[in-house]
DNA sequence: CTGGGGATGGGGCCC
DNA sequence: AGGGCCCCATCCCCA
């Protein structure tokens, strides 16, 4: 067969026993012959798998068996990939896996996606199709899924913004070409994304909490609410970008995108100078938007509650609360709330002296109190013990500790600036400030409040106010 | 380059 | 449900 033309990625051969000079000439695209070949063999491999031909491994989920072939589930999931290759003997007669973190629907899904290229998504379904994915590691039905949301959340914004109330359908169809997606694929998800309907099902399964995010890695949800946040219809959109702002000192990164960051920890400035008061005023109202935003989102996010596959002595099912956007289930829904954070990025707790955001309170007291208070009965620099009398507390800049008489001497008291106050009871109230980067708060509480103002009360009882914003940005 | 320690984040669980 | 404590893992800094 000769090749007669390149047009890129597809070639024109000429048929077989046909010259140039034979008329009529019958051109075969070869794209269209993979294509073709692609979709006959898929076919082919999925009424094997209904029919149960040569199915080599067994999935149990929940106890519903599924079978499918080793080799398909292989090129499919990454997943699969591993456990297959870390079988004892890759020849075995067949092979069984066992899944309790997503329901037998959901994996009838991610199965019919495997072997059809079609995957049914649905407003019900996305997350715990999106999470499963997640599990299985097949980015190819990640990317659908994240297109997904954002299709759906900008229909939800569109509908909102016009009032109006369609009765849509509450499925669409995600089609993935054959064989392994381009690289834009992944990316961008397949061109021919339906706009599905709202995808936040207005139903009573509604979290009370804050959240948002998928899959251990937090930057996929980051990625799968990523839209244009300058585009002045995507408010919901935006909202969700707000979850992951930089900018946002309500929502900083998640600890593990912040720690992937270049040049490590990135110390902030914490009360920056404000030279221009109409730029603060547009920020706080912009960030007071957010907020108010984010909280509209966070009450229209479902929470998925599923009893795993694990009994107690008693044969009863061990109801746990299931993260959406990962794998991890808990016991109780105050936990799940506390580890969405982890997905979200959120973190309402500031500190008062440096700003410094935290996820639990806890965190913000630890902090405060080694950080600011100098709690720690510890010379700083020979490790030995002191008490609150001959620990001598040393301040630089908001940060405080204590050291002992004899350290004191060498390093030479002109040297150190001396706290005023020695005793636990130091508060950040007594700064000096001494490298002048942290500089005006002096407010005692660990947090920061919402106007900003410094108390004169640099007492040490703690002020613990959750707050909903800031003017500062992130540390 | 490496190990130790501090700071921080997150999970489990008790109150 | 929220607060708090304990424990452990990870990251970063520094000697």
């Amino acid at each position: 067969m000769d090749v007669v033309a390149d047009l890129g990625a597809s070639r024109l051969y000429r048929a077989p026993g046909e010259s140039s000079h034979q008329q009529p000439q019958r051109w075969f695209n070869t794209a269209d012959i993979t294509v073709a070949h692609q979709n006959n063999l898929l076919k082919q491999l999925n009424q094997q798998r209904r029919q149960e031909l040569f199915c080599d491994c067994n999935v149990l989920v929940e106890g519903q068996l599924f079978r499918a072939h080793r080799n398909v589930l292989f090129a499919s999931s990454g997943y699969f990939r591993m456990l297959l290759s870390q079988g004892p003997d890759g020849l075995s007669d067949s092979v069984n896996a066992t899944f309790d973190v997503f329901s037998p629907e959901t994996f009838t899904v991610i199965l019919d996606f495997i072997y059809s290229g079609q995957l049914d998504l649905s407003s019900h379904n996305v997350i715990e199709v999106m999470s499963a994915a997640s599990y299985l590691q097949m980015n190819n039905v990640i990317s659908y899924c994240k297109n997904f949301i954002k299709s759906s959340l900008d229909i939800s914004v569109k509908d909102e913004d016009s009032e109006r109330c369609h009765s849509l359908s509450e499925t669409c169809s995600f089609t993935s070409g054959t064989g392994e997606e381009t690289s834009e694929q992944q990316q961008q998800g397949p061109c021919s994304v339906s706009p599905p309907p709202a995808l936040w099902t207005r139903d009573n399964s509604r979290s009370q909490s804050g959240f948002m995010g998928k899959e251990s890695d937090q930057e996929t949800i980051a990625q799968s609410l990523n839209t244009n946040p300058n585009s002045p219809t995507d408010d919901i959109n935006a909202e969700a970008d707000d979850l992951q702002d930089p900018q946002d000192p309500l929502y900083t990164l998640p600890v593990t995108e912040r720690r992937r960051g270049k040049g490590g920890t990135k110390r902030r400035t914490p009360y920056s100078t404000r030279s221009n008061q109409h730029e603060d005023l547009a920020i706080e109202e912009a960030r007071s938007q957010k907020a108010e935003k984010a909280e509209e989102l966070y009450a229209t996010l479902p929470y998925i509650v599923g009893v795993i596959g694990h009994f107690n002595k008693d044969s009863n099912p061990i109801m746990r609360f299931k993260c959406p956007f990962c794998t991890h289930t808990v016991k109780r829904k105050a936990d799940l709330k506390r580890h969405l954070r982890c997905h979200t990025g959120e973190r309402p707790y500031p500190c008062q002296a440096c700003n410094k955001r935290f996820t639990r309170l806890e965190h913000l007291r630890s902090h405060f109190e080694t950080i600011h208070q100098a709690r720690k009965l510890v010379c700083r620099k020979c490790k030995c013990q002191v008490t609150e009398e001959t620990g001598h507390v040393v301040c630089e800049g908001t940060r405080r500790y204590r050291m002992c008489a004899t350290c004191i001497q060498e390093v030479g008291c002109d040297e150190i600036p001396m706290d005023s106050l020695e005793g636990t009871n130091d508060e950040p109230a007594l700064l000096l400030g001494v490298d002048g980067e942290e500089e005006g708060d002096t407010k005692g509480s660990w947090m920061v409040t919402d106007d900003d103002d410094l108390a004169e009360d640099s007492g040490a009882d703690l002020i613990i106010q959750q707050v909903d914003d800031s003017d500062e940005d992130l540390q």
